[in-house]
DNA sequence: TCTTGACCCTTCCCTTACGTCAGACCTTAA
DNA sequence: TTAAGGTCTGACGTAAGGGAAGGGTCAAGA
């Protein structure tokens, strides 16, 4: 069972280049166990196992100098080595998340063409902004609520949401033109999509509804990338249809 | 509004570091306007609306080199650019799911406590291994269902799905110590939340949830990494439960 | 006029985790 | 004996800048 091994089947077996067995070699992370006469490396089982361990931390993103650490000495607080990776992780899937969703955009805007070319970055920065306008949201919400947003409001919710109040404001529109009242059966439908849509954004959570509704009365610092997709016109429609339908509730119309 | 603007200013303006903009500059990515007698690199508005451009894309992950191909050229196409990089970073985000999935698995035998501390990176490789087992999945699941998969179960959802699970494994070892009958309440109430449970993953799909039993059927060729945190006593009575609560319908248990 | 502090310049080395040669050495089969 | 295939070390390259060395510029105060 204890196997010695030359680079090149180590290597396959491992799932990993020769030309990294050397850099490990050379780092000290992973010393083969022996030498040929002629120098070759000769390795072993329990280097097999080693390098499997290597492999794994390296999946899950840290860095090999931190990995030699680990590995080399036993008391290492690993628990909190991996918690600390997992954060790293988190934030940068945000990044992610957040880049993903302003080539969505970019790409919606290069499709409605008309527009010069570049006019879609000036989007992208928006959607950038308000990732740094962080501590702008923080004065509606805590930073636990913060933190469930982020986990609900996926890309995929995002764009979901974004296609809803598309669809919306056009279906409003139509409304307007056909003189409906906000008030009527029609409003009151168009009302309820909206507060479906809001729904997706506060999760249900009352808290975040209120902070909502305070965002939304401080109209005058809303950072650009909060603009609506939906003209004043639209926006006043629903505002009385919504306020129709709850007559007890506010509802955050000016 | 023809403003100039020497480096300190400019760089803060548009959030980036002097050392920044000597790379660009460098680079041919973005050359100053003009010096200052003394040799200083002097801005302009124009040159703040092309260094917007990159920092843009820079956000959405583009490298240099192909920001100044896309910024130079006005015929290279940028909707396929964009959607070239949309697909690269969900490709990355994949991996940082699974990377982050890794972690929790390890976090979770590490806080167990009992194993060598070495034990929870078998369980991080079986997590590697099952992403090189795409082709086995294949064998069972369709492209399109595999992409809805990928979508559905986010590192979220997947921490509660495992919650959920480890929950019913408890309750329903608590059952059969109590000498409960699979097919009475208890057992129609555990029966349900294995339905659900499973509804997080099928996501309501009737084909995936035909594909999941023919894959619970192969029980043979399970990778690793697909081991019920529960045991053969607790999986037996849930089957058995769950065959009760849905005379009818096939279950899945051999 | 001299100095201080805040800017600015260029050039060079450093970082990660290897990939890619280049030139030389080893082993084995034909 | 030679050809093929495997291996060695060493040096250089990668992306996007960070940091430091060593030095110039500018305005204001002593």
């Amino acid at each position: 069972m204890n196997h010695t091994y030359l680079p090149n089947e180590f290597a396959k077996r491992a799932g990993v280049t020769i030309r990294a067995l050397h850099h490990y070699d050379r780092l000290g992370l992973l010393k083969p166990s022996g030498r040929t006469a002629a120098g070759y490396r000769v390795y072993s089982d329990r280097d097999f196992a080693r390098l499997e361990q290597i492999v794994a931390l390296k999946f899950i993103g840290f860095p090999l100098s931190q990995i030699r650490e680990l590995l080399h000495r036993k008391d290492t607080d690993l628990t909190a080595a991996l918690r600390q990776q997992r954060e790293i992780l988190a934030e940068k899937r945000e990044h992610l998340d957040r880049a993903m969703q302003a080539i969505e955009r970019a790409e919606k805007i290069v499709a409605s063409g008309g527009k010069p070319d570049w006019e879609p970055f000036r989007k992208v920065i928006e959607v950038i902004q308000m990732q740094t306008r962080k501590d702008w949201m923080k004065k509606y919400y805590t930073e636990e609520q913060l933190a469930n947003l982020r986990k609900r409001w996926s890309p995929e919710v995002q764009a979901e949401s974004q296609r809803g109040w598309e669809a919306l404001a056009k279906d409003t529109e139509e409304a307007i033109a056909t003189g409906a009242d906000p008030a009527g059966e029609v409003g009151r439908q168009l009302a309820a999509r909206r507060k479906r849509l809001l729904a997706m954004f506060t999760g249900g959570d009352p808290g975040m509804e209120q902070n909502l509704q305070k965002l939304y009365a401080d109209k005058a610092n809303w950072p650009a990338s909060f603009k609506k997709p939906y003209s004043d016109a639209v926006d006043r429609f629903l505002c009385q249809a919504a306020e129709a339908l709850a007559k007890n509730e506010p509802v955050g119309c000016e």
